[in-house]
DNA sequence: CCAAAAGTGTTTGATTTACACCCATGA
DNA sequence: TCATGGGTGTAAATCAAACACTTTTGG
């Protein structure tokens, strides 16, 4: 959500793609907006940048505003000019957060209410904030087959088979298991932590954990 | 370079790395500062924004205007608050820029003097300007692996060695001539163009050009 | 004993790396 | 004929992809 200024003076606003994995597919976070322009339509998070805190700093403190997650994976996508139709000179900096989504409580007040959308089903939007969104999906997508960030997304223990329908919701295809689990603990992204968990009629599922939480490059 | 405001305002600057082949080597274009502060450091050029063209057209103006070059590849690398020390309102957009260093010639006035400098023998600069050439850096080199851009640092036509010297000096490693023409082509990224060139008590080299100077991945 | 998900290795093909000799030219 | 850089192919190793059967559990 990009405030309004007045239209004469340059306006830094942070706008956030927020992830989550919700009943096996990827989501994503928007708030519906209460106030013109562009009011009553849904709208990615975001704020003004007042210069008291870094840039990255003014991004973390609206994601912990509005989903409470701490210790996310943070990254910043790009800034354009003219994300905001109403202010010319107004840009806007770009980010995407993964988080888990168990450990999110949102922000729900009367004016300000925030909600999961499938990140495929969006279609109007305030703002031209499409533009961010479909750019956030590739750099996640792509993010997630070289590096280890998917650690955000999950919670501290999960089975090979929740790792990887996380990876198969973003990326869009199916693994095969033998292959993914090779693929996993070669490049040391997770192991195991000896417990089970047992959920059925069937053999229970080993428990892994990520082997580290600092984004890592593979 | 980073102009000043009054301290109070938001200021949106753009800041661009240069970046040519000379010499076989990797050269980063600098501007010796004329003006308080850092007065007589050498920086990234760079202007200010003021709204009235897309933010990456202020990128391209600038590069023109120091550069002559056109047509060249420009990618946005991140923007940083902090970056002037002496405005905390400010923020930098930072771009890179490859250039070929033949069709450049250098806008050289007496307050304004630009210059080449080998990119890996910066040290001293005004602001922060060496975290930025540092992440140039990286980019640079992770996108010459996988894509097309060298087409904007080298001459309508190359030999296979003027190109291979290009990656090595970027990559900072050597290659094997027969595997680096073996990708090159088997990429599509060049082609012979059916000229030769002849330099000298040896073998004339074939001539290549780009297939493509659309930024392309492979 | 049945249903459901968990666990496990091997083979094949594709890609990447390493490596050495002959060619064309001008002096 | 010599010195210099230009041009070329093959074998080995590594990596990625395809693929099916056995195990454990609860009901």
């Amino acid at each position: 959500m990009q405030p309004i200024q007045q239209a004469n003076e340059n306006e830094i606003a942070t706008v956030i793609v927020i992830f989550a994995i919700k009943n096996k597919h990827l989501n994503i976070l928007l708030v519906k907006r209460s106030a013109e322009p562009e009011d009553n339509k849904w709208a990615l998070p975001g704020g003004t940048w007042t210069g008291e805190k870094k840039l990255q700093e003014t991004a973390t403190a609206r994601l912990q505003l509005e989903t409470g997650a701490k210790d996310v994976y943070l990254e910043q996508l790009f800034t354009i000019s003219g994300l905001n139709n109403y202010n010319p000179k107004s840009i806007a900096v770009c980010y995407f957060a993964l988080v888990n989504e168990k450990d999110v409580t949102l922000r729900a007040e009367k004016t300000w209410q925030p909600k999961w959308f499938n990140a495929n089903q969006i279609n109007s939007l305030a703002f031209k904030n499409k533009v961010v969104i479909e750019k956030a999906l590739e750099r996640i997508e792509s993010k997630l087959q070289y590096s280890n960030v998917a650690y955000s997304l999950l919670p501290n223990e999960f089975t090979l088979r929740e790792l990887q329908e996380t990876y198969e919701a973003i990326i869009g295809k199916k693994f095969d298991r033998r292959n993914f689990r090779k693929s996993m603990i070669s490049n040391n992204i997770i192991i195991q932590n000896g417990k089970f968990r047992k959920s059925g009629a069937y053999r229970p599922a080993a428990l892994y954990k990520f082997i580290s939480k600092v984004p890592t490059l593979f």
